[in-house]
DNA sequence: GCCGTTTTCGGCCCGACTGTTTTCAGTCG
């Protein structure tokens, strides 16, 4: 039996075993769990999938997975089972883990509904408790009431109808609303949008806000009465949460403008940035949280055995800004962009100025010269989607851009429609218009434009324009447009292949995927990164809001591997040529600096690599 | 069960909110 098991089975895998634990015993197994979830979450994050971290024999890679995770791992991936977990699940009714998906229903409240509901069947087991709720049975059971019977109802309903992960761009335009709202409240001194917003994931889950005032109960008082609600999920003294009509969940915390710089740390996260930072913190004798830092008195340790474990704190240092809050640890200010606990705190630590990893000057919007992947409307029929726009809109918004040049790189004309003659024929005369619009616009807009092609690699490895067609063009993007479902090896075969010629001079849109779509194809990226890196080719960072690709993990591993890429909009219009940050968040995210990005360098320089031969 | 510029042993982030068991357990981020 050799089932695929995604990252997805074996992270819902390790949270049961977490959970079995909880239910169990708490206490005993502490730790355990601790750990158990911790695994998870690494598995849920890691770039690549496990199965195949464990085929290469590189479990010990990941964060959080140590020996006895791995061999239970490896007992899974040889034998589809693994006897430790079945005696930790033994004595518990599988279909407790079902409701686990459940807000609000965690392990022990599982545990308890499904063994007094006698709920058997795993697959049915949310729409039996369902059932049980609508029948007034779960108010009976101890521990249970009227309200928290008619919240588990609620939950359940709207887990059908939760929508997934949104898009950055679309969590910014909720997120701006709210915060207009906000600011209407004369008691709001200052909101932002914070959580995976700030961090600019390229997806976002919740919507995170903080609020700066000194009124914080009246403050969430007006949040949840913003008109766009559903409803209140919660409403305490200084956090609440709604969920609009659209099902969006948004989150707010508040604190005083004297605190602030602490809660903008605290809730802009990650959740392993600060445990990490908490940490380390720990160590050097301070205690962090939302509110600021206290000092403990490490000399006054607990009693053994003392029942209550607190810690005596000292008196509570506030913040009013994050740099104040990272300098007092003796780190230099972490970009939001690099709180993943991906090296960056180890890296943010001043005093040792010899330590090999520092923190990287990220690139910035205004580092950014040009775009170098753009589809006019000039009619050179191609297989798929004909820009929108005419060259000279394109140029003109350019020029306001602030940009020194831009490249045009319509797709290629459609093969099924054209003889090889008709395709060279089509190539010939746009190098002809280009000529023609550089002699005419060269005077007036001091803009560089290129004259270049996007390529689809064919499954075989060729292009799809002849060899003689290129000779037309300044350099050529490639892509990968058809046939996503090949093998790694033969898709790594497939794309070197198109990326030979040597005015083929990047790869655009690296891994094929689309957020909430489809996942790219796998890729030998070692094989790939080098490559690239002897052959002067360069990747491409889509900024297209559903690409954001390469994505930013694996820019992280480009930037380790030298190899350098360009950040460009796929724009098939105008307005689109606006989309450039989110490329600039995308390679942030992947600590990528200035030197890394090839469209940061002045026209003359760009020239020289892309029209080498 | 994991992990290491205080450690291969002895630690392990920190707090909010809700409903119900009136003093706290469970869940969440």
């Amino acid at each position: 039996m050799n089932k695929n098991f995604t990252n997805k089975d074996i992270a819902e895998l390790l949270r049961s075993v977490a959970a079995a634990y909880t239910v169990k015993d708490e206490n005993k197994y502490k730790f355990q769990i601790i750990a158990y979830q911790r695994a998870a979450d690494s598995v849920d994050h890691a770039s690549s999938e496990i199965k195949d971290l464990w085929d290469e024999k590189k479990l010990g890679e990941i964060a959080g997975i140590g020996s006895s995770i791995a061999s239970h791992l490896d007992e899974l991936f040889k034998n589809g089972k693994v006897k430790h977990f079945t005696q930790v699940f033994s004595g518990l009714p599988a279909a407790m883990f079902s409701l686990l998906k459940i807000p609000g229903v965690g392990p022990k409240t599982a545990y308890k509904l499904t063994k007094i509901l006698k709920i058997k069947d795993p697959s049915k087991a949310v729409s039996d408790l369902e059932k049980s709720a609508k029948l007034g049975k779960i108010r009976t059971i101890e521990g249970f009431g009227e309200e928290s019977e008619a919240k588990i109802l609620k939950s359940i309903q709207e887990v059908s109808g939760r929508t997934e992960r949104i898009l950055l761009y679309q969590a910014e335009e909720i997120a701006d609303k709210v915060i207009d709202y906000l600011k209407n409240c004369p008691l709001v001194i200052r909101a932002d949008p914070l959580g995976s917003l700030r961090r600019k994931c390229s997806t976002v889950g919740d919507i995170d806000i903080s609020v700066a005032s000194d009124k914080p109960k009246e403050v969430i008082n007006y949040f949840t009465k913003y008109p766009h609600k559903k409803r209140i999920l919660e409403a305490g003294e200084a956090t609440a949460s709604i969920l609009l009509i659209t099902n969006h969940q948004v989150d707010l915390m508040i604190q005083p403008s004297s605190a602030y710089g602490a809660l903008l740390q605290h809730f802009t996260g990650s959740k392993h940035h600060n445990i990490k930072l908490r940490e380390v913190a720990l160590k050097k004798g301070f205690s962090l949280s939302e509110y600021g830092i206290r000092k403990i008195r490490r000399s006054e340790k607990l009693e053994v055995g003392s029942e209550k474990e607190e810690r005596p704190k000292g008196k509570l240092i506030e913040f009013s800004s994050e740099e104040k809050f990272y300098n007092f640890l003796g780190m230099e200010f972490i970009p939001p962009e690099l709180r993943e606990d991906g090296g960056e705190i180890e890296a943010a630590i001043k005093q040792d100025q010899s330590k090999l990893i520092k923190l990287p000057r990220l690139v910035n919007l205004k580092d950014v010269k040009g775009d170098l992947h753009l589809h006019s409307n000039f009619p050179i029929e191609p297989s798929h989607d004909l820009g929108e726009s005419p060259v000279e809109e394109m140029v003109k918004r350019a020029f306001e851009l602030g940009y020194e040049y831009l490249a045009f790189t319509e797709h290629s004309p459609s093969t099924s429609r054209h003889t090889e003659s008709q395709i060279i024929n089509l190539l010939r005369r746009k190098k002809e218009f280009f000529e023609q619009i550089i002699s005419s616009r060269a005077r007036k807009l001091p803009i560089k434009i290129f004259n270049s092609l996007e390529i689809d690699i064919k499954p075989n490895g060729e292009l799809s324009i002849p060899k003689e067609g290129l000779k037309y063009l300044d350099f050529a993007i490639v892509s990968v447009h058809t046939s996503f479902k090949m093998d790694r090896k033969s898709m790594t075969e497939r794309i070197l292949k198109g990326l030979d010629h040597p005015k083929v001079k990047i790869l655009g849109h690296p891994t094929g995927r689309k957020l909430n779509e489809r996942e790219g194809y796998e890729l030998e990226w070692e094989k790939v990164f080098e490559f690239c890196r002897k052959n002067n080719k360069f990747l491409e960072i889509s900024a297209w809001p559903e690409r954001l690709d390469l994505p930013d993990f694996l820019v992280k591993e480009a930037v380790k591997n030298e190899v350098k890429m360009i950040i460009s909009t796929d724009s098939h219009s105008v307005e689109q040529m606006n989309l450039m940050k989110y490329g600039v968040y995308v390679a942030r995210r992947g600590w990528a600096e200035k030197k890394n990005i090839l469209n940061t360098l002045a026209v003359n320089e760009i020239s020289d690599i892309l029209l080498k031969c």
